[in-house]
RNA sequence: GCGCCUGUAGCUCAGUAGGAUAGAGCAACUGCCUUCUAAGCAGUGGGUCAGGGGUUCGAAUCCCUUCAGGCGCGCCA
């Protein structure tokens, strides 16, 4: 609905001469000030140097030449603000389109422009702890409605499976071999080496005794496969985590690869040529005070090792060469001093600063009966994904991530939300599906079938109904602007907001009546509702379940 | 010390790219199941938007500053 407003502003100020402003358009809080408004009256008074009211009467005398059955009226407040008030015929009219166009809520803002989207990215070291589960459940959500809104977009996992990390991986399970499966149990285990059980599982499974059989100590060889071995399995784990918690990647992207193939090499190289690189102290480092760091950055250490960041320079120039216009990292918000030197990484190879984004998630804390749970991988004392979602579900896990906004921190008390599972959110927004699921389950089995063939509606809707159709048509500017700021929990707030309107309408009146015409009429705005709420669930990767 | 994030109702959080009289859920209390699902509905109370200054038609939102909390600041990964 409001796309059609806008479209006609659009065609309006280039009437008079003007096509560089920004049209906001937004609901007035207060239904007194119309359906939609605007205040670019306001901002059209300086250019056209004239008062704001004079302003609004020049644009909506000549908006109304364009489409003058779309109002009932256009208003002028006194501050300037222009407030429309839409025509029934209008809005139900294209109540109608909601149910019959399947793309209706589809947009083309990205214009198919190549998006790359990386989140979750966990080492391969440890199962997945809550704040892997809010980026992936931000960054599912995210592709989810950059997708729709005509952007390419892919997903990618980006897999930290080279360096120390993973030696002392294999080191762990190592000692824990020989701890618990050959009873040597004053074997030294790894100082800072990890202790969670689920390295014991690791060592405890038929490939790594099968590796390991008979051997006292760890041959580079060996090591070298049991790293290997090690890191598929763990992998493999966070796989199956990942998916059932249902989040899917369109790439897994492995670090080590990026070494094998020379890009790394490769990437050092081109930055060099570029003269991004310089000698100091015996070591090679990459100017990154040139695009904004703080200082510059080793890649190549003293002992001619590289070091972390280099792989990540040919990981992010392996993005662009891919031909990625814009890339999104999703990473944990104590990674944002790393934010600059990557930047600075992607525009010496010739990125605007613009078309690269790190959205920041951040802490989440547990709390369990109002005490904060440690979280360290390291010593095996921390909350996994895979234990919240198994207790509260994945849709209700995934609804409370993202009905937060990602950058701010988030307390999550694991014995309340296990209390709360029964009157969660999530359930309240599920439940307009399931039931208006159950009239049209009812509806059929009395003979009566939804009749899309007419655009002509023989009922009056009452007030909230009206109020519910507005809902509903206003749906895609909460989309269109949840995709513009990146932030996909402005859909959960929506929908509670939808589910809040629904509720009290389903409890005073009845969809199925004697009435031929009133019952058409309910079933078409409940069908709208159903479509929205179901669109915006997927959205955010949660069911919309026919039954509850 | 420097940098990033945060501070809104008792609690957890929204506040729609600077817009109109600051909202929701939870918790508390009171009612409502013979109806298409009570995971629901109706009602009641609750605020110095951390403090101060500035920018302008207009600020919870932008800038400066103070205070409080969190997280970073390796030739670790």
């Amino acid at each position: 609905m409001e796309r059609i407003l806008r479209d006609i502003m659009t065609l309006t100020l280039k009437d008079m001469g003007i096509d560089d402003t920004t049209i906001d358009i937004e609901v007035p809080r207060d239904e007194g000030y119309g359906d939609l408004s605007t205040p670019i009256a306001m901002r059209l008074a300086k250019k056209l140097k004239k008062p704001p009211k004079a302003s609004a009467l020049d644009l909506i005398s000549k908006l109304k030449t364009y489409q003058d059955d779309l109002f009932d009226n256009i208003e002028i407040a006194g501050n300037g603000f222009i407030n429309f008030r839409l025509s029934k015929t209008a809005l139900t009219k294209e109540l109608l389109k909601i149910i019959t166009n399947d793309d209706y809520f589809k947009e083309d803002i990205g214009k198919g422009k190549k998006v790359q989207i990386e989140f979750v990215s966990a080492n391969p070291t440890g199962p997945l702890h809550l704040g892997h589960g809010r980026g992936a459940a931000v960054g599912m959500a995210l592709s989810n409605i950059l997708t729709e809104a005509g952007y390419d977009v892919q997903k990618e996992y980006y897999i930290n499976d080279a360096g120390r990390q993973i030696s002392l991986l294999g080191e762990s399970v190592f000692a824990r071999y020989r701890q618990n499966v050959c009873n040597d149990i004053d074997y030294p285990f790894p100082e800072d080496g990890y202790k969670g059980d689920y390295i014991i599982e690791i060592a405890k499974t038929d490939e790594v005794k099968r590796l390991l059989d008979g051997c006292n100590n760890l041959t580079p060889q060996i090591h070298e496969t049991l790293n290997r071995l090690s890191c598929e399995m763990m992998l493999n784990d966070i796989k199956k985590d990942l998916s059932d918690f249902g989040i899917s990647f369109d790439n897994w992207q492995s670090e080590k690869m990026l070494y094998e193939k020379g890009m790394v090499q490769n990437a050092i190289q081109h930055l060099s040529q570029k003269g991004y690189i310089y000698e100091k102290d015996g070591a090679r480092w990459f100017k990154s005070t040139a695009f904004g760091d703080d200082k510059d950055r080793v890649v190549i250490k003293q002992d001619g090792e590289y070091t972390y960041f280099a792989s990540d320079i040919a990981y992010h120039k392996l993005k662009l060469d891919k031909g990625y216009e814009e890339i999104v990292d999703i990473w944990g918000a104590d990674h944002h001093g790393y934010i600059n030197r990557v930047s600075a990484v992607l525009q010496a190879l010739g990125l605007k600063s613009e078309a690269f984004k790190v959205l920041l998630i951040q802490m989440v804390t547990l709390l369990r009966g109002g005490k904060p749970v440690s979280m360290s991988k390291r010593s095996g004392d921390f909350i996994t994904l895979r234990e919240v979602m198994d207790e509260i579900t994945p849709d209700t896990t995934k609804f409370l991530f993202l009905t937060r906004r990602h950058d701010t921190p988030l307390e999550i008390d694991i014995e309340k939300a296990k209390m709360q599972s029964s009157e969660n959110p999530v359930y309240y927004v599920q439940y307009v599906h399931a039931r208006i699921c159950s009239i049209f389950e009812k509806a059929s089995s009395t003979g009566i079938n939804l009749d899309t063939s007419s655009d002509v509606i023989s009922y009056n809707y009452t007030d909230d109904e009206m109020r519910l159709i507005k809902k509903v048509l206003f749906y895609p500017m909460t989309l269109r602007g949840a995709v513009l700021s990146r932030e996909p929990h402005r859909i959960a707030f929506y929908l509670q907001e939808l589910a809040g309107l629904f509720h009290p309408y389903y409890h005073t009146e009845r969809v199925i009546t004697d009435d031929k015409d009133t019952t058409h009429a309910r079933l078409i705005l409940c069908e709208a509702i159903k479509k929205t709420v179901s669109h915006g669930l997927k959205m955010l990767g949660v069911s919309a379940p026919q039954k509850m």
